[in-house]
DNA sequence: ACCTGAACACCGTTCAAGT
DNA sequence: ACCTGAACACCGTTCAAGT
């Protein structure tokens, strides 16, 4: 291998843990996005054998879920806890801050979509939100399920929001000027037959999605409320 | 190719069409999983090659979404529409009858989770829901992003539903029955430090989530409710 | 004990050449 | 106009062989 002379005949610092292979993963993800993550490129980073990385991991399902425990526990350690909050405050703090964060890491969304990720960072993260909830006045349940009710929510929440659109409408334009094309292809269906279809267009096909994230929200956390009572009296 | 000679000299019966490509792709999804998906394996099963199937099909990008499309498209149409419900109960047979449908085909979830298929299809189902939405003193928009919660929630819901657990967990066990390998990770955190992830251990390692999926939409109906007032006057 | 090289059985996509 | 064969540039994973 001519191709990469600049590293001479050094061997690599780390003697290739686990940690740095999953920080080296991470890294390709946040350059180089999902489909970039092969074991082969992932080792030539590392400057050894894809071969090799099967000593540290069992295979590449293994691999993603590990990055996706890492990136779970960026989010964790990154939350604040101010004790002085009820419970809606609290839940909306870990939603929105939940949003922020996976919409600020490339393919983050696409790493976590249906992984349960059960771990130390899970445990730590959902710990205060439980006892909110609990101090709310919810069995322990409610308060498991009222939790899982908002987590799922912002991940399927994000998943359509950093979703290509299909590919149908796609075709030749820019991004999320795309958007346009599907408002239009809504618009098109008359107006006689499909009314509501019609009138809601606008509002299926936007480009920000900060309105339509908070609606669901706060409809998600009205109905909690009636659950656990107007004034969180336990 | 002497590896499949009962077909013998005869071509294919159908000169190869888009949709004929569409229903054989969903047939290997059904059969063999989402993976079992390659233009390669595709063609064979069409008796071409591969690169024919470019004739029809811009990439399998493209050929996942028209999946996705007729998916969805097999969903409208099971669905019946009975004019005299309120919108609770519209939502209601939506949301489990798309539930039931991402639960009875093998990948449904993966191949729609992150897309959005807007074609002919998605209209003719979300007209009918929307003319409930409005009828029930709902706005354009409110009746918009109250259907596209509903929707977004589910498929949420599913997604994690059916997810393989994550290796770490699903080392040498059965299938789902290692959720008590989860149940028994949660319950080892000492308890005087994470009381409340102790006590909700059982409900968040449960095997059937019936109970927690309609939990989680009457909390989202309820909140609804709020914003229709309690007897829809519109 | 750990890593390498090479191989196995695959991929998506392109494109000159055929009919 | 439509399809084929062959090639290009990749994949994940295994395993005998090396140090």
């Amino acid at each position: 291998m001519t191709g990469r002379p600049a590293r001479g005949t050094a061997r690599r610092a780390e003697p290739l843990s686990a940690t740095g292979i999953i920080r080296c993963a991470r890294e390709l993800v946040e350059r180089d996005g999902l489909e970039a993550l092969s074991m082969r490129r992932l080792a030539d980073r590392l400057d050894t054998q894809a071969a090799s990385l099967y000593r540290h991991v069992q295979n590449k399902e293994e691999l993603v879920d590990l990055v996706a425990d890492s990136l779970f526990g960026d989010f964790e350690s990154a939350l604040e806890y101010s004790a002085d909050e009820d419970w809606r405050a609290t839940l909306v703090r870990v939603a929105t801050s939940y949003r922020s964060f996976l919409l600020a890491r490339r393919d983050a969304e696409r790493v976590l979509a249906g992984r349960f990720v059960v771990g130390q960072n899970l445990v730590r993260l959902i710990e205060p939100v439980l006892e909110a909830l609990r101090a709310a006045g919810l069995g322990p349940r409610d308060a498991a399920y009222s939790l899982y009710l908002v987590i799922v929510h912002v991940q399927g929440f994000v998943l359509h929001e950093k979703a290509p659109l299909s590919a149908s409408h796609a075709v030749g334009e820019g991004r999320l000027s795309a958007l346009t094309s599907i408002r239009a292809f809504l618009e098109e269906f008359p107006e006689e037959d499909f009314p509501r279809v019609h009138e809601s267009a606008p509002y299926l096909a936007e480009p920000g999605l900060d309105g339509r994230f908070h609606y669901g929200l706060d409809v998600l956390l009205d109905g909690l409320a009636l659950r656990i009572g107007v004034r969180g009296a336990d």
